[in-house]
DNA sequence: TTGTATGCGTTATCAT
DNA sequence: ATGATAACGCATACAA
């Protein structure tokens, strides 16, 4: 049972074999009744095009880079898992790159996949890097994450996600929050998800309590720490991650702090468990991997697309 | 700027094309003289074979499948992370399958690497699964984290963990151990890391306290439960994963229980944080992907390889 | 609308 | 040891 070629199917089907190839490549040129012989031939017979003979005659892989930041970060790596498997759908291979957040990593990647003739690229976009060197090249490309200008994105609603944890607490009575975040130089998880709770204490006319550090633990405690040591009144803090909420959540449990309650972003299930109070906004990942794997596909196919922002959702 | 072709090397160097694809592929008929030129001519005008062109001669691709349990798990991710830079130094592309324990998900996945030509497979071995069907196959296999007969492995020495633990509390003093792990059908986390308690229990005549469930935080949250509600006196706990001592860790902590400690297998930094005595085992995943990724690039070309037994290491 | 011929960049076969 | 030549499987310009 050796493998059937476009020669094979057009003997079969009894037609020249540039009519398969006009079949499979779903030619308009074509008759209806011929279309509907060949495709019956193919489909009888399992035939499946060579890949890497199409690929060679195109001089295009069918291979997406994905450059995201580094393959540790959960929800990351949840948004990759749907990316691929999209992209699989669609017989498309994938090369995984971390940037982890280096500019100089970022524009070596890009050099490798410019290298392989790939047929497009997903970036998990981070504020602090440039990107306009990307635009003199031909290559469709995808941002994830944050909105790029000059770049199809598809972003999260950091302040949004921010502005609706504040509303869910404020609906629950709850009247002095802090925030505890990232420096501001990081534009959507530093300055859109302190923006809203900026604005929060504008419009309440509450006194605003923030501090900012990294996203590590230990931030999220030391920062935790600094807040009561300055003896701030508060019954509630919204983090702008999980892993900060984590640092701030061990900080309270080792001075019996009980009565305040802690935010964060991620959904991660570990301190749910941990946790039974802890509340958590995330972006819907799964959907975000998907629409960026369609969304790169699209644009290959010259398919017009548009900006996509995600929001995020409550779980408690 | 286009690319070059063999064609130009070959005109550059004043030889034939033959023998610039004999110097590509390290053919020895070819003089040595001839060799050095032409190697000079691809260096000098940095000439890459196409990958296309080679992949359709071949009939091969130069892609190795990665059939994983589920990219969630951080120590596969770090596992898999290396695995992929090895392989991408060999310019091999990689495709991530998710087996997520599934005997069928698997029989699938390597039914569509099969009719992809691809070069090679990396499988995260499953204890509960059967492996025999893929014998068949002429694609070169290596399993990962478990030993599975017939298959080149890279396997974790899950005795050895345990009983490394083991000795590490016995040498502090530590005289009332008890085990908390999943079920036996699971040969390798199950059988194996609790045959190294048993084995413990009987060399010292101590009373065998363990308790078995899956790896889900509840499990261990709920085994603990039930170890102190018989009443078990202990002074430590020796968990089969970080998620199992996890549960473990908040049923502890909730009920005041400050003098017992707990110990986990796969180093997971989160726990390690929150909990400063913790103290976990791991095997090196970065090790473990890069070892993976040489075997099967070995592999394929037919090296002879061994198996690779993966010692844990105590990180306090 | 359909078929024929050509070329994509390699490697393998066969001479030399 | 080396070179000419024929595949590999497909897409496309051109001819019909």
């Amino acid at each position: 049972m050796k493998k059937l070629t476009i020669i094979d199917i057009a003997r079969l089907a009894g037609v020249g074999k540039s009519t398969v190839s006009r079949v499979i490549n779903n030619d308009k040129k074509v008759s209806q009744e011929t279309k509907e012989r060949v495709l019956e031939v193919i489909k009888e017979n399992n035939y499946k095009p060579s890949q890497s003979a199409q690929n060679m005659r195109l001089k295009k892989n069918k291979v997406i880079g994905i450059i995201n930041t580094r393959l540790e970060s959960k929800s990351e790596t949840k948004v990759i898992k749907n990316i691929l498997n999209t992209l699989y759908e669609d017989n498309y291979d994938a090369i995984i790159l971390e940037s982890l957040f280096s500019q100089e990593k970022t524009v070596e990647h890009i050099e490798v996949l410019k290298n392989k003739n790939i047929a497009g690229i997903i970036i998990f976009a981070i504020s602090t890097l440039e990107y306009n060197f990307l635009k003199k090249l031909k290559i469709p490309i995808i941002m994830v994450a944050k909105k790029v200008e000059g770049f199809t994105s598809i972003a999260y609603d950091d302040y949004g996600a921010i502005k609706c944890i504040l509303n869910y607490l404020i609906k629950n009575k709850y009247k002095n929050i802090a925030y505890i975040g990232v420096d501001n130089k990081d534009i959507t998880t530093g300055f859109q998800r302190y923006s809203a709770y900026r604005d929060y204490t504008i419009k309440y006319n509450k006194e605003n309590i923030s501090y900012f550090g990294d996203f590590s633990y230990n931030s999220g405690y030391n920062l935790a720490k600094q807040l009561f040591l300055e003896e701030k009144q508060v019954d509630s803090i919204v983090c702008a991650s999980d892993s900060i909420a984590l640092g701030v959540k061990k900080y309270l449990d080792k001075h019996q702090i009980k009565k305040v309650i802690v935010t964060g972003v991620g959904n991660d299930p570990l301190i749910k468990f941990l946790y039974d109070d802890y509340i958590s906004i995330s972006f819907g990942y799964d959907t975000v991997g998907k629409l960026a794997g369609e969304a790169i596909l699209d644009k290959i196919k010259k398919k017009d697309i548009k900006d996509i922002i995600i929001d995020g959702n409550i779980t408690l």
